[in-house]
DNA sequence: CCCTGATTCGC
DNA sequence: GCGAATCAGG
């Protein structure tokens, strides 16, 4: 690949903009994240401040959603702070986690909530869940992020979610 | 192991 | 000039 002014210019801008050097290879295409920072050096674009990344997370935004409920159900919300290491990024997150249970019998399984790491497109690699959420054409939409076993497209929730049917997918609901 | 940027050096 | 290999670090 060449770098045409063009590629250059969006380079830049990237750059500028605080992507890594392999979220801007991965947008320009064609090019690896060597070749963007060997590009970086050679154009003389300040460095980052210290290596090792210092990227600001976005901080997942509370929703208080009340989900429709049948009647026979119990429901528990719980809020907790997690942090979580990506790279050199700690991630602190608030999240609400909502569950439904059934109160005629203990559900044998509890299936583990998955925390979504609300990433874009970009973001996304070859071990992230590709889970869709919200709306792809507002602004608002993210895929879910988490870790996937291997190479799998999904988490382990969300593979669960893709191949069981509906009336399985109600035993834990999450909000946020 | 995942990731980050920095540097070197053969091409 | 280019970027893979390598280094150094979180």
């Amino acid at each position: 690949m060449n770098w045409t002014d063009e590629r250059v210019e969006k380079l830049k801008k990237l750059w500028s903009e605080g992507l890594s050097a392999s979220q801007i290879a991965a947008q320009l295409g064609g090019v690896s994240r060597n070749a963007v920072i060997g590009k970086v050096h050679r154009l003389s674009l300040p460095g980052r401040a210290k290596a090792g990344g210092t990227a600001t997370a976005a901080r997942a935004p509370k929703r208080n959603t009340s989900a429709p409920r049948a009647p026979n159900y119990a429901s528990r919300i719980t809020t907790r702070t997690v942090t979580r290491q990506q790279g050199a990024t700690m991630l602190k997150e608030e999240i609400e986690i909502e569950t439904v249970e059934e109160m005629e019998y203990v559900p044998a399984k509890n299936v583990v909530v998955p925390i979504s790491r609300r990433l874009g497109l970009t973001e996304l690699t070859e071990r992230t869940c590709k889970w869709p959420v919200g709306d792809p054409m507002k602004d608002d939409f993210y895929f879910c992020g988490c870790d996937s076993p291997d190479s799998s497209p999904y988490c382990n929730y969300h593979q669960r979610l893709a191949y069981q049917p509906v009336s399985e997918r109600r035993k834990a609901v999450r909000v946020g």
